[in-house]
DNA sequence: GATGAATGAGAATTCATTCAT
DNA sequence: TATGAATGAATTCTCATTCAT
């Protein structure tokens, strides 16, 4: 086993799969998915270019392995802390905590995820990240358990993302509010609005 | 340089620029923007590839002329509509009907200016299209008049901007709310949530 | 006979060429030849792209216009003047004075015909503005007529052509000789060049 | 994305350069500098588009590696054989013989860099590949080490370039004159011109 | 596996020229 | 004849991917 050309000694498979991993969110968090291309990122990288394909198949593949390895920390999370809820705002505010804490501690897997350079984007990062759907199936879980009330669960599912998304950026600028204040916010908003709601229905009755 | 079979001089000057807008409206509306190229535009309509260049300098300026035409027409009623509000929830609720509206009506504009392809963006559609940051200004204008409770009012325009963003998502899909529910739904949601918060911030002090 | 738009009477035919040769002159001789575009003359004129075409067929004919309007100035003038040459003296002295003169009061000529960019050429100037080949002819008929030493005409045709040209460009630098001194210090040179070229012959003989 | 019939890696990194090297010479030697594309240049060489671009960033970066290796060449044999000179003669001659073979020689080197196509010109070949500055110090050098006569220094550069660069043109002609016999007529021509130029001198005063 | 040069399709853009008006 | 928009071939250059070593 003799060191490569380069004075090091060669890498096992997982170190330079990680290697790989962490460069694409280095630069994918700085230039944005569509201006990064793979030589970016292999010149981020001590390895050779041809080396990158015998750990991802393309640049794509690369992004989705980023942003599963991100789901698979956070998702699960997001899931359990649900389960366990036994009431609307526990419920709530658990989902809101954890999405805004994860935001605040790692901020360049978020940014990897979501800057888009030109055309600002915001990659359905929730979707991605967190997964809309188990949030609404999680949602309709709920309501049935009678810890939300009866709304409409769609509509519901898709302001908590939204909400959530967009404190979560605001949270990215200087002197934008901390994960705590942040959690306080979305929670009570969100309790609120859908109490209100319901009394509106039931007036309508 | 041999004649085409198409004759020439067919358009004037506007309907080229008007077929080279609406062309682009559709492309960049199934492929996204960055999968969009120049010649995908110029192929969807029945000029030559030079003639694109006749009246935009590049693919981001056709796109901010689509942009300048959607904001030309939604921003200011927006405006407007907020400036005459004479309660809270006057306030709120115009913004979101004409958003929902707009939105439901010129679906391919919404979708052009939003779609993003393999990171299936959201474009700061918001900012772009009505002016995030003139939100925030009528948000703060609106506390001093007493119209809605002392929230944080970086935290409510995020709120109202993922709420509205998010919604207007789920109505692009099949079964999803229409724009009279949406804001129902959004109104109902922002005003309880205020509220809540502000009773809360109350009870706290 | 309505104003065109441009609130200026048609031009006639002459006035039109004439317009678009000097427009050509004062482009080429600030961007020389290659970098010129056909649209680059055109703007340099108050007429439209189309126009040009009526008087010339491309940009290397406007160009040939240009090379042989000069042409038809100058070399007249030079086989004239060689032609009333009574001695070496005369025929040297007064080709030199001639072009070193034509340069001088016709700098943006000759730069419209020699500057050529990046590749800072020198148009094959001398062969277009007064034909080489002329002076060729000229120095073989003044051997004959035993005004000139014999001497290799063709290089001393070169020679002449040479020094000529290479000086004429030493003179638009600023504090380059001006045509005077150009003309006798070429004069000498050449006179005193090729007496000694003679003597040298001779003497091997 | 096929593969090509014929194999890849066929060739060494510095054989590539080369081969790129060399083809630039044929075809500017062949089309001149402005008429030559990239596409022309890579044409003449077994490789492909992309990697002409592994080699130069661009044609003039091509055309300069070509211009600085002639110059390596030639421009270190003209001073050093102008510094050894004792005599006038010896410091004229050699420059002219050292120029002058140098074209024998590598006909197709003078062509690349000289050729310039439809406005046929001539690159400011000598500046390039010998120095145009250099010879002005080495003649003024000259002048005060006694060798050369007190003539204009900047008239006697621009008149020995003009001489060889035009002879050495004729010299690529069919019948032209050789190397030798072009370095016999120059140098005789110089010197008895400057002698000349310096009777002439003395006698006004 | 690792390397890194080669590949070549395809993108953006220019511009000489044509031609309907 | 004048106009000036339309044309589209041609050019430069990039970059994901392949593959000989």
């Amino acid at each position: 086993m003799v060191p490569t050309s380069r004075g090091r000694r060669a890498h096992t498979k997982a170190q330079n799969r990680r290697i790989i991993l962490d460069a694409a969110r280095r630069v994918f968090s700085e230039l944005g998915y569509d201006q990064t291309t793979v030589r970016d990122i292999v010149r981020a990288t001590p390895l050779a270019a041809g080396t990158f394909y015998n750990y991802f198949k393309s640049k794509d593949a690369v992004f989705e392995a980023l942003r599963d390895e991100t789901a698979a920390t956070l998702r699960p999370a997001l899931r359990e802390q649900r389960r366990q809820a036994e009431s609307g705002e526990a419920f709530v505010e658990a989902t809101f905590r954890t999405f805004f804490n994860y935001v605040a501690a790692n901020r360049s897997d978020f940014d990897a995820i979501t800057r888009n350079d030109l055309v600002p984007a915001r990659v359905n990062t929730w979707e991605i990240i967190t997964g809309f759907d188990e949030l609404h199936l999680d949602i309709e879980n709920a309501i049935e358990r009678g810890l939300l009330p009866r709304v409409d669960a769609e509509c519901l599912t898709a302001a908590m993302v939204g909400v959530a998304f967009q404190i979560a950026e605001s949270m990215q600028k200087l002197d934008g509010p901390d994960a705590e204040s942040a959690s306080r916010f979305a929670t009570a908003l969100i309790l609120g609005g859908t109490a209100s709601l319901t009394a509106q229905a039931n007036a309508a009755t």
